[in-house]
RNA sequence: GGAGGAGUAGCGAAGUGGCCAAACGCGGCUGACUGUAAAUCAGUUCCUUCGGGUUCGGUGGUUCAAAUCCGCCCUCCUCCA
């Protein structure tokens, strides 16, 4: 059985997971997309060391911040872990705020080794030619994705040039159950309750040190380092100007926002228990490992 | 006390007689999501029983018609005293 610890930012999603993992000697594997980089410590909210000695932890700190790091690397490295878990019965704990890379793991979703493929004509088109295109090559993908989300549109593209395969036939081909058991649990603060939350761990961080982290970074690696694009570091490279105060207000509304899109995915994406409590949530992760226990 | 300028939807800001419930941006809300996902993108945002109703500092006018023109009042800003 994996138990997956999700949930908006700064809702209390670390130490939930540490407590459960206490109480049922489980392991904790990062589900966060930013915490997997080294040095990333403050801005990124990474447990600390005291924390990560406690319980084994995964996938936190397993690359440079230049280092280019995706879903596939993710969904390589999480499921090879889970399985050595599993058979040795260790319970598996997932936590993280990046929805996405935990859908890739539970779910059957493929990634083809990546082939360099050349783009450049397509990124030259204006975004309605692209689509157009896409349109011709894979008219049902054309129709999921919006002509102006070139992101997605180019991915389509460079999946059909890669393995000469539509990027909606491709997923027409997985399993739509998971691969694995799963019990999933968010942990859902009230708006006004996450909206202060977030502001009183963003002025914590500047009292910790974000500042000095990111400077002390900045000789190592270049300001365009993969790892700088998370939120905390990004609004820093971007607005030295800024006043410490002003930077406050815009991390802590880009992290909003942020939460915002991760709710709308965990609740949609997903079959969760939302919890309010640390307490509520523990106690019903608590009795279905008891049950699963009798069942093995 | 005098001279100018400004007050527009949650905020910023266009609009200066009819095509204005009012561009655009921000913020808010809702949603999408299969290799950058802490990313990228879409819809929506006065009220409404969807017929309509009430808005552009306030008030009184002019006009078939006013956010737009005129009078008075209020508030704010700049300059002169």
């Amino acid at each position: 059985m994996i138990y997956i610890i999700a949930g908006q930012t700064a809702s209390g999603k670390t130490a939930l997971a540490l407590d459960f993992a206490k109480r049922i000697g489980g392991h904790i594997i990062n589900g966060d997309a930013f915490q997997v980089y080294r040095g990333l410590d403050i801005g990124t909210a990474k447990p600390t060391k005291e924390e990560q000695s406690s319980v084994p932890h995964h996938l936190y700190d397993i690359v440079d911040i230049d280092q280019s790091f995706s879903i596939f690397d993710y969904q390589a490295r999480a499921r090879q872990l889970i399985d050595e878990l599993l058979a040795k019965h260790v319970p598996v704990i997932i936590t993280g705020g990046s929805g996405l890379y935990i859908r890739s793991v539970l779910f059957d979703y493929t990634f083809s080794p990546s082939r360099p493929v050349d783009m450049s004509m397509y990124l030259a088109m204006s975004s309605e030619e692209r689509h157009r295109f896409l349109q011709s090559i894979d008219e049902e993908s054309a129709s999921k994705i919006h002509a102006n989300n070139q992101r997605r549109v180019l991915r389509a593209i460079e999946i059909f040039l890669q393995t000469g395969r539509k990027k909606s036939e491709i997923e027409q081909d997985q399993k739509k159950t998971p691969l694995y058991p799963y019990v999933m649990v968010t942990l859902d603060q009230d708006k006004e309750v996450l909206a202060k939350r977030i502001t009183t761990r963003v002025e914590m961080m500047f009292k910790s040190g974000l500042q000095a982290e990111l400077t002390a970074l900045l000789n190592h690696y270049p300001p365009t380092a993969p790892g700088f694009r998370a939120i905390g570091y990004k609004e820093l490279l971007a607005n030295p100007d800024l006043s410490e105060e002003q930077l406050t207000q815009l991390i802590a509304l880009n992290t909003r926002q942020y939460a915002k899109r991760q709710n709308t995915f965990f609740k949609n994406q997903f079959h969760i228990h939302p919890f309010k409590t640390h307490d509520d949530a523990l106690g019903f992760l608590l009795k279905k490992h008891e049950e699963t226990h009798n069942n093995e």
